[in-house]
DNA sequence: GTGGTCTAGACCACC
DNA sequence: GTGGTCTAGACCACA
């Protein structure tokens, strides 16, 4: 991981682990990376990686068990989809629809767009 | 207008400007307000505002005439439209698009989203 | 201010805050010393209050105006009160009433320890 | 027994067995399970049931006879009694009280809520 | 001036 | 080994 653009380190942090529960490739009562480990692999300091996981924590997504490290949720999967469902519709969509009526695009523009999208992916995981 | 969210209060101002010369509400030659009447007018501090104004100078959407004001440049429309239109293509979509495969929503639901907001949006506008 | 017991520093001081709303003697719309001159103050560091005001700006309790400070929230001794009274019911009560009965304690018995405690506090107070 | 909550395991286990005993549920000269089989039973690591014995035997509450296990106290239940009323006393009284003016609450209250607390208890044993 | 983030390094309690 | 807290000091963007 390289950590682009102004968010900062422990949000980015926090969003990769959140999204890869979304994908699945986290499942519920797995265990996550030590601070220590996910520190060293991530090239950060243990503190900011900490900070990350207490956020997580905050927000019911993984859950601490003393002296043995930190673990998915149960309802982890529900509670991220819910909040970036939440997030999207309340923060991205908005400023998406403003921004479509300001340049005169249309929902059949953004289809366009989006089937572009597609291929470039597609092509880039065949890589 | 109050300055949420996490974006700079410059770039809400300036971004403010834009957009009402998108909408045509500013047309080009206009005279734009002074720092100072702006500052007072928007409840923030002037250097604020001058930050703004600079930034939207560097960018070729207004210009400075020493003593006199701010005006909106001959080419502000096309500039802002270009500009706001490459943004939107190379920041907006793509972290969009990437939302939505992870909340498994299609361009269909964007399309119903988008009626709601014009729904509610020209109700705003009837008020 | 001598930070005792268990109770982490940074929270010792969000207490205190939500405290001072509680009694009165800080009042919504308020400005609350910046981090730099409360680290000062208390002899601490400055991560330390920075993570006590983040804490109490998420609780909704204060809130940042940027390059300015924090501020009181206009809603901030409902919340503090709603809060606390909630933690007080399902933390403290159940454990108090636990031992009460294990000790065979009875809610008048808490009366006269009640009107001792009182009869203290005041003689501080008038000392 | 789910181990939530800011209070270490390992005080936990030692106060689940002091109330046992102030229950009056352990007898004096009875034997407490061995480390292991409690540690089995909790779900824990053998290590802090031992520390939570090692504990409680500082405390005179229990007493190892080597090879062979360990036992309650011919003093125990005198001794915890003591203890937990020396605690209730000293430190959760004063929080109690401090949070009932700060909440506007007095003794009468903390009756009614008592009278609410029985009839769950009653009911969860009736159960 | 303000807050926000990050690093480096330390210490602690707990399992 | 685990996480949690704290300090010291630095850098940054913003008002």
């Amino acid at each position: 991981m390289d950590f682009r653009g102004a968010e900062p380190i422990y949000q980015q942090i926090g969003d990769s682990i959140s999204y890869s529960i979304l994908r699945g490739s986290r499942k519920k009562g797995e265990r996550i990376p030590s601070v220590r480990e996910m520190a060293v692999s991530m090239e950060v300091n243990p503190n900011t990686v900490q900070r990350a996981y207490a956020s997580l924590q905050d927000e019911g997504i993984i859950q601490n068990k003393r002296g043995i490290g930190y673990f998915v949720q149960d309802s982890a999967y529900e509670r991220v989809k819910e909040m970036k469902t939440q997030e999207f519709i309340s923060d991205e969509l908005p400023r998406l629809f403003k921004m479509m009526e300001l340049l005169g695009l249309t929902v059949d523009d953004l289809g366009k767009y989006f089937e572009d999208y597609r291929k470039n992916n597609n092509k880039d995981k065949s890589q």
